[in-house]
DNA sequence: ACAAAATGATACAATTATAGTATCATAATG
DNA sequence: CATTATGATACTATAATTGTATCATTTTGT
């Protein structure tokens, strides 16, 4: 059980990386080279962030792409949505016709309540708050780690 | 994106309604007729429930499935390991040697800390605490909702 | 104009997980 | 010994995940 896929995760260290570098456009050759990730699906993943609107990309010699949002307002849940769709955790199979429990169902209610602390938790991770550590720790920049 | 598949929601509801009944003994085919559900597939959930002691069965005329354990100790995270296995939110894909982040990684600190509080209040989820709406309101039975 | 360096679009493929089905064997009971 | 139940096990269909591969397009420098 993953609640987060490979391209989600892809996407977050890309968009870090993208915000820790001193450049604004890097290329995803670069990328591929620093993380270690294979070239043609972080190729589709950089397109995605792209079409999504977190990234502004730029083609030809020095293109590359840039964050489009700042760090501090992409949450993981955006990144999240974008690659694994709606991220309910819940989603009962039974029609309201078919569930032996009807309307009020306690199981469905139960993980209600968890599914909704835990999007508030992803949602309040940000780029930014991911990196904070290796961009500034006690206010001095600890670049190149 | 699912917390619960089907098959632990279906054993999660076959547990809940064996232990709603009077009688102690439940065959398959009573379960397949009150919820519904795919009897073959019904059949091997509680074939694995059996083969795992939180069912005991017995065959032959009047045979079926009993409760092993008492509703109180089986929790959401038991069904769900047997169903899903581990349950852990996170599994970093990167080994240490590759991970950029290398050893702490604030990302996998932040989803780790949310899968130990989600394991948490999955494990405080009981199939006692499930039905007891329907068992007992008020003191009340109110059987055969 | 043209080559080089980048992304854009899109189609295809492999692997794994999910959600089942189907069949025959075995045990208990009257 | 037939009936009624579960046990074991092999098979299948669908969808999601995790990619690969190819060609088109745009930008830039010479």
């Amino acid at each position: 059980m993953k609640l987060i896929t490979r391209n989600t995760d892809y996407a977050v260290r890309a968009l870090c990386f993208i915000a820790e570098q001193k450049q604004v456009v890097i290329s995803a050759d670069q990328l591929v080279k620093s993380l270690e990730m294979p070239r043609p699906f972080l190729r589709k993943i950089l397109q995605t962030l792209n079409k999504e609107g977190l990234l502004s990309s730029s083609k030809g010699k020095d293109g590359g792409f840039a964050l489009a949002v700042s760090p501090g307002k992409i949450s993981l849940t955006d990144v999240m949505k974008i690659f694994q769709g709606s991220i309910r955790l819940n989603e009962c199979k039974f029609k309201k016709s078919d569930c032996p429990y009807i309307s009020d169902c306690l199981l469905k209610k139960k993980i209600d309540l968890i599914d909704k602390e835990v999007r508030a938790k992803l949602k309040a991770i940000t780029i930014a708050s991911i990196i904070k550590k290796e961009v500034n720790v006690n206010d001095q920049e600890v670049r190149g780690l």
